[in-house]
DNA sequence: GCCAACGTTGGC
DNA sequence: GCCAACGTTGGC
């Protein structure tokens, strides 16, 4: 089992939103990015559980963990002009962007806020406290994720 | 294949 | 709203 953590601009979707869905299980539309589309797509099984993470926002941070219940399927947003993430490049017999499936799990006790993570030492190495790391979605070590739930 | 210009992300 | 970081695009 891995673990990853995954952004999402609470305005746009938020962990809410996810709770709000139908079995609290949504797809994860809207990667844009080789690197993280490749991860989604190779590495993501189901099982994995995810920090939700909570960007751009007032005190950006881990909010709760889903978990992944459906592996790499194309993102069909690509396809749709109405969407914002429409991509007339992705050509639906050979699919550039794919999605995954994840499920609600729990929100933690409190926001896990960037700031505490990045005064850790041990998380030192998370992805997301490194500067400039853009990535939407980036893998968790095991030893990180217990320590961050040793934070709650 | 280089690289400047441009667009996006996301913390602050 | 600013701007640093960094990915993508496209001219050459």
């Amino acid at each position: 089992m891995q673990y990853w953590l995954m952004k999402s601009e609470p305005d746009v979707y938020g962990i809410d939103d996810l709770m709000a869905q139908p079995d609290q299980t949504d797809h994860w539309d809207g990667v844009r990015n080789y690197q993280v589309r490749n991860m989604m797509r190779d590495q993501m099984k189901v099982g994995d559980q995810a920090f939700f993470y909570h960007s751009n926002t007032k005190v950006p941070g881990i909010v709760g963990i889903v978990e992944i219940v459906r592996e790499a399927y194309p993102d069909f947003t690509a396809w749709d002009p109405e969407s914002k993430y429409y991509d007339p490049k992705s050509d639906p017999d050979k699919p550039r962007w794919f999605m995954v499936d994840v499920r609600f799990v729990r929100k933690l006790r409190r926001v896990i806020a960037l700031q505490e993570l990045r005064e850790q030492p041990e998380l030192q190495d998370m992805k997301v406290v490194q500067k400039g790391c853009r990535l939407s979605i980036t893998p968790v070590t095991e030893a990180q994720w217990r320590h961050v739930l040793g934070m709650e």
